[in-house]
DNA sequence: TGACAACTACGAAGACCTTCGTTTATTGTA
DNA sequence: TACAATAAACGAAGGTCTTCGTAGTTGTCA
């Protein structure tokens, strides 16, 4: 009945959870019209993913129309939050700590996303014990 | 010349990655040793990937003794921002802020941790303009 | 010196990833 | 109704990742 824990996505699959993140419920030909714009991809190989994307349980699928219509099954930040896990494990020892700085050097954040970064940290800080 | 970059590490080379960098240069051995009190790997599995790993250019390699002497080519820091990066561009639309705050609520950092990320927080509004 | 231990090198298997051509089914339309 | 367009399904190829067995080499020591 669906555990609810999908398995990593790989490079491919991310980018067309991109898709159905920023446009919603989609087909096949509109998630490949949208990355079209970037890589040359064949229409087939969209399908194949967005196929085995289905088979374990990366999206959901409505298959009442000709056109299946296709949706994320987690949540844009459910999957990030699992990503990010997955990455302080693997390279940083679970040190959040490492995490941030190297993130905050290795591209400079706006004056504004600094103050929101800010803002959590005070939360973080004034909340926890 | 040697352009410096290396590729992405797989998860199995990261955990190489891991060993040397915690024990500095070190034989087949020593990494099997270090691997083997969590997972379960063959002597010769470990072998083989170094040997991938040195020809991708991931690791250095002194051959003058019977034993190979490996080194991670690329400091873990190095690595650790290259690692970030990639999900950042990946998976986060380059956003650093989300990131960040995904980082950060994902697990419970230190006092001593956000006291950290706060001062440089401090630096990177000071300076940039 | 001869046997054994430890090491590297090699190759191959099996899983997964990405790609796409081909086939089959459905739909809209002239 | 037949035809063209469009869709899903299928299968397979070529690449990478991870695993390990086996063979060959080198050092050690009784």
């Amino acid at each position: 009945m669906g555990t609810g824990d999908s398995p990593r996505p790989t490079d491919a699959e991310l980018a067309i959870l991109n898709v159905l993140w920023a446009l919603g419920a989609c087909t096949v030909r509109d998630v490949h019209d949208r990355l079209s714009q970037d890589r040359d991809m064949g229409y087939t190989t969209v399908l194949k993913l967005m196929q085995i994307m289905f088979d374990k349980g990366l999206v959901t699928r409505d298959d009442s129309q000709r056109s299946h219509v296709y949706k994320a099954r987690q949540k844009e930040q459910t999957t990030q939050r699992m990503l990010v896990t997955d990455l302080l494990t693997r390279a940083f020892g679970g040190s959040t700590e490492k995490l941030v700085m190297q993130a905050l050097s290795a591209k400079k954040a706006s004056k504004e996303e600094l103050a929101e970064i800010r803002r959590l940290l005070n939360e973080l800080e004034g909340g926890a014990s």
